[in-house]
DNA sequence: TGTACATCAGTGAACGCGCGTTCACTGATGTAC
DNA sequence: TGTACATCAGTGAACGCGCGTTCACTGATGTAC
């Protein structure tokens, strides 16, 4: 009698892997991200990743791009007419501490070795303009967006890792009205 | 015939462990730290770090501590009675970007878990008093410190990973300057 | 509409490897008398 | 000063494990005629 055959897989695979990735990410971190265990996690063969990325970078890389246009359209939806880099802030500050797995894999290592990942490249692009254009304005100055975006994703690490959350949100808010008034 | 054995090792093997892990940190990253690898460097059996560490977090938390109580004896010796946040900031971004690996560390998941490492904790906690004094002086107040450590520690954080270091140090610079003078 | 065939996207077995940790051990060091 | 002995801090062997990746394979799908 021949062993039983797993039933062959339906369903959009690179999808269900990134997603199962991302779960690991959120419950654990990074370290604990392994094609093995997302495989089992759908309940794949251990080696179908193969067919839709190059390796196990490759499929990080996937998703810190994924997340990157994640947190584009979180920020791009949280921008209004009034107080634009407030609000920016404050969105980014909130998805950072709701995925911080992710936002941990996004702006860490991965992201130095963007120039073999063109669609991490772009999504990082993306957030930098975003930003620029809540910081700044349409002029899109140089060191006046790459200070509030300094200030925020400083912030957002900080929350992440080094502080408790309960006061992180309402401080944020505080400083973000703050440096608005002052710069 | 006998296997002949190892020399006895001596010396301060604590000291040693940490210094072969940094070495590894600053190499490839955090995921390549391993108590196999770092006693490999040192020529020291497998196990010999049990005796002095209760595992490998035990170690990798007493390296960051480490860092925390460098990068504290750098901000100190950059702080002068002039622009102590300039200075204190500019020593902050020069600090990661030397001590990339152990940067990333010492605000990675291992902080958030600094409940169960005193000596992690009182690092942090330096680092904290150290940076509210340079942004607020003595009244340390807490928006304004958080603000510019947040600020001060979110451009050290994307210029590890996000941004060309070359223009790095000169925007940093002028950033923490106008920040000075905005608030 | 039906069939032959190429291509795509899964499969399980197997590879070699390095890891963290436990264990019983032993050499080196310090202390009491 | 010399010796017995406890404690400290190393040692190597062994454990079980999960990992990334290569491989030859096969089921499923799409296309040409």
């Amino acid at each position: 009698m021949d062993p039983p055959r797993r039933p062959y897989y339906r369903g959009n695979l690179p999808k269900a892997l990134r997603a199962a990735a991302r779960e690991i990410l959120d419950e654990t971190g990074r370290e604990d991200v392994g094609l093995r265990e997302v495989t089992r996690r759908i309940g794949v063969s251990a080696t179908a990743a193969y067919r839709h990325f190059q390796n196990k970078d490759g499929l990080l890389a996937s998703i810190a791009a994924e997340g990157f246009r994640e947190l584009a359209v979180h920020l791009e939806g949280a921008a209004a007419d009034r107080d634009p880099l407030v609000r920016t802030g404050l969105a980014y500050v909130e998805f950072a501490l709701q995925k911080r797995g992710l936002f941990r894999l996004m702006f860490g290592p991965i992201l130095a070795a963007r120039a073999k990942y063109p669609e991490l490249a772009a999504g990082f692009d993306l957030i930098k303009r975003i930003v620029a254009r809540a910081a700044a304005g349409p002029s899109e100055e140089n060191a006046a967006a790459l200070a509030a975006w300094g200030l925020i994703h400083g912030l957002s690490a900080l929350f992440i890792d080094g502080l408790p959350e309960p006061h992180a949100r309402s401080l944020a808010e505080e400083i973000f009205v703050r440096w608005r008034e002052a710069v």
